[in-house]
DNA sequence: TTCATACCGTGGTATTACCACTTTGACAAG
DNA sequence: CTTGTCAAAGTGGTAATACCACGGTATGAA
């Protein structure tokens, strides 16, 4: 896409970037709307002067960035930006840098305390029922680590869409992909702790009391605790330990 | 991508896809590094019994997102990851969503407080070098609005970089272009106010005071006060004409 | 009215040929 | 021996054409 977002059409030497700085113009501009029907490649060929292949090449560059959609035997559409594509392309890209599986987490963090402060000024009725349905799945699974994960993660995912910021929710989708396989190691991590469930669950309750009572400062206090809910529970444990030493 | 990026080879009823899987594989696999030539087109259509236009697709789309480099005459060659080309993406499709230009802020903030508390806690005596030095260039531009915004945004980028995560790096790279656009607004709003060089000055200095000081807590409220530094100053500016009214 | 089938439009692929750029090395001039 | 020029080879860039495969629609029959 260096090559082509960013080129202009006048010096558009190639045939490639003319074809993809006018498809672009059209999308940009406004002409095209989500759901759309681009002109069919054979027509698209003879109006910009270039063959066939030229535009496909084209429309295919464009499906990768998931700008369009090619439907076999019926057209190319332009879609709506689905930014969740974008986890693929994280994914693909940080899988060759390595050791980002648990730095995901800090994106998480900065996230999430924005989010959760925003949700708390901007929240709606739906929104708060959204996330206690989402908190009433994340009591029904608690006891999975894999189905529990995605609940986790649906939970989270449901206090982005609360905050209203569609550039949040944008990164928050970006690295979905990532997130998810965060939840489920946490989840599996923390699961050998006994009575954690009860802990978790109590904890995502009073993540929603917070919110819906708007209060920004004590959401985001527990959000804090919640990400370091590993390490706060095995203090707990520890201190449970102390108390009645569980060997012998 | 949602085309190729997640299909497994297995399944991939269309040769595009078959192509696309074989590419992937390679470049998740280290099998090829960054600046590795892939095989001529002619060869892999041969290998891999496709035609040439198909692979032409494969390699296009896997350059509109920036894995790879078409180089005319050379061949293609494996790219380094470059989240910043994202940008450019997040532009395009955040572009059909409106609305987003002051959205970005709050992505902003998310991130740039997760990074400079990471910062107190991970800078390096190279982070902090690289940290004065782009002090001393907001001090140098601060009376231009154009240069100086570009100045501002590369402090605020040798933040991200202090925070030594690729994730949030990736993050900040991907929504650069916006942010680019909305320090430069910033700027053009607040530089009407008298005064505000200095002040704006002073903040970023005391930013880096803090992160050299390794204090997270006041790190963060500067850095909120720094989000908050056009109504911060108006409000100063208000309580400046009080004790002296401006007109007559 | 309803369902099945044929047709048409559209993307999917292959083939072939030729043009343009980049690199490289050979050759000639110094 | 060194250096500059150019020519050849390799590689991507484009074109033209033909045919296959899939989806939708219209048309026909039940």
């Amino acid at each position: 896409m260096g090559a082509g977002l960013t080129r202009e059409p006048a010096d558009a030497a190639t045939g490639y970037d003319q074809v993809f700085a006018f498809v672009r113009e059209q999308l940009l501009s406004g002409q095209m709307k989500a759901g759309d029907r681009l002109l069919p490649e054979r027509e698209l060929a003879t109006r910009l002067g270039v063959s066939r292949p030229v535009i496909r090449e084209v429309l295919r560059a464009l499906a990768a960035i998931g700008v369009i959609e090619i439907r076999h035997g019926y057209g190319s559409v332009v879609r709506r930006p689905d930014f969740a594509e974008l986890g693929d392309l994280f994914t693909m890209m940080l899988a060759q840098q390595g050791e980002v599986v648990e730095d995901v987490m800090e994106a998480r963090i900065a996230i999430e305390r924005q989010a959760i402060r925003l949700a708390c000024a901007r929240a709606t009725s739906t929104d708060l029922a959204a996330l206690g349905e989402a908190l009433r799945r994340v009591e029904e699974t608690v006891t999975d680590p894999q189905i529990g994960g995605d609940a986790d993660f649906a939970f989270h995912a449901a206090l982005i869409a609360a905050a209203h910021s569609p550039t949040l929710a944008s990164l928050h989708a970006a690295i979905a992909v990532l997130l998810k396989r965060s939840h489920l190691e946490r989840r599996e991590r923390i699961t050998s702790l006994d009575g954690i469930e009860t802990y978790l669950v109590e904890h995502h309750r009073e993540l929603l009391a917070a919110v819906a009572a708007r209060d920004a400062d004590s959401a985001d206090r527990l959000l804090m605790q919640h990400f370091a809910i590993g390490t706060e529970y095995q203090r707990r444990a520890a201190a449970e330990r102390d108390r009645s030493p569980p060997t012998s």
